[in-house]
DNA sequence: GGCGTATGTAAGTGTACACTCACAAACATC
DNA sequence: GATGTTTGTGAGTGTACACTTACATACGCC
């Protein structure tokens, strides 16, 4: 173990390690406010190999907000396995869309890479993120079609309160869901809740 | 008339210009990709001036923020105010709701205003800009609550979906609906509709 | 017409940051 | 242990951009 013993991974491995590092500053500073130089740190290497793995910044950008559609995929699909083993084969399309959605912000790392998707949607006014976010959305859309058997209307519901609880989780509505009932509308809970167990996520 | 014949105008006008001009830089950049001296070109003037109108950036990405927040709740207004008139004083809260989600997109010009909600929350990751957001928010909450005499859940729907609907502008979702049912999906048509004058602005 | 005030700008400063390049250290293979 | 390849960095470069300062030009008022 020398001072300089520089402990050498190899390139797939790094790239793990930026694009983990990648989705948390750009879900919390969005594609324009995140920094290279900051995800470098993060991922503990220098910041012009963060740039040799990914020819650019858009290009991390974009393979960060493909592995977070990949993974919330990954998340539902473990949470039907898992609903479909506790109450039997014979669950219904709308049964199966309701345990994924009390349990949303469970299944996603701490609602990171959610707001990796919101912040995909902001800077959807470049033509190349707006193109993978298409495509993301649309294996998403399709996944909970496909796996639920659910129709358009349901899906729609579903996506449409991901979406409100995804902006609700980034204004920090939780923070003061006691003192404030519009957090409470938006976090979509009855009037008489008193826990967020089932929204929110199971933070540190 | 001459040459350096400068047009002077008062603060307050100028002001307006440079909310404007704010409202689409932003809506369209975000808080961080958006720049004053394109603010400052489109409105006009030199962009030293913006900063001195609006102490700092983000002053004016906050001002232009309330002032979205206006005009949406004005818009609104104004709509239910037509829809009594039509139908006359007896129509129901949901009634009332389903009319504004209806022309959700006519009320706002060319949906940049509802992308600059949409852009707030992206950058809501800054103090100050959330609890600006929050604000507005509430704001809105609150009058749809109490213009339209409608429940919490009745609200939530409305304003999940228009997020969605915001999300769906922003990816441009509305250009391949033709060749995709995800945009139809998206943009809550039922699987037969034909025409997107209910949800689509009259752009032009 | 002089004078105070409000409107406006040219030029500059500092800094953050994406991206480049030349070079070094570790590892594999023979 | 020489050689080629992969992993990694230090030191820059150019540029965009928020913000400052010092100055100019129009306007109202007497």
């Amino acid at each position: 173990m020398s001072t300089t013993g520089a402990k050498r991974q190899t390139a797939a491995e790094r790239r793990e390690d930026v694009i983990q590092a990648a989705i948390e500053e750009f879900a919390t500073f969005g594609y324009h406010g995140g920094s290279t130089e900051r995800i470098a740190v993060a991922a503990g290497i220098s910041q012009p190999y963060v740039l040799r793995l990914f020819r650019t910044k858009k290009a991390l950008f974009i393979a960060a907000l493909e592995r977070v559609c990949d993974d919330i995929i990954g998340a539902w699909d473990a949470e039907l396995h898992r609903i479909r083993q506790e109450k039997g084969p014979l669950v219904t399309p709308d049964e199966q869309l309701q345990a994924l959605g009390r349990t949303y912000y469970r299944f996603v790392r701490d609602v990171l890479e959610l707001r990796l998707v919101l912040q995909g949607s902001a800077a959807a006014e470049d033509q190349e993120i707006r193109t993978q976010l298409k495509a993301g959305m649309s294996r998403m859309f399709r996944w909970l079609r496909d796996a639920t058997g659910a129709d358009y209307e349901a899906v729609r519901q579903f996506w449409a309160f991901g979406m409100m609880l995804t902006i609700a989780a980034s204004i920090h509505a939780v923070d003061d869901v006691a003192e404030s009932e519009l957090a409470r509308a938006m976090l979509l809970l009855p009037e008489d809740a008193v826990s967020f167990d089932q929204v929110t996520p199971t933070s540190g």
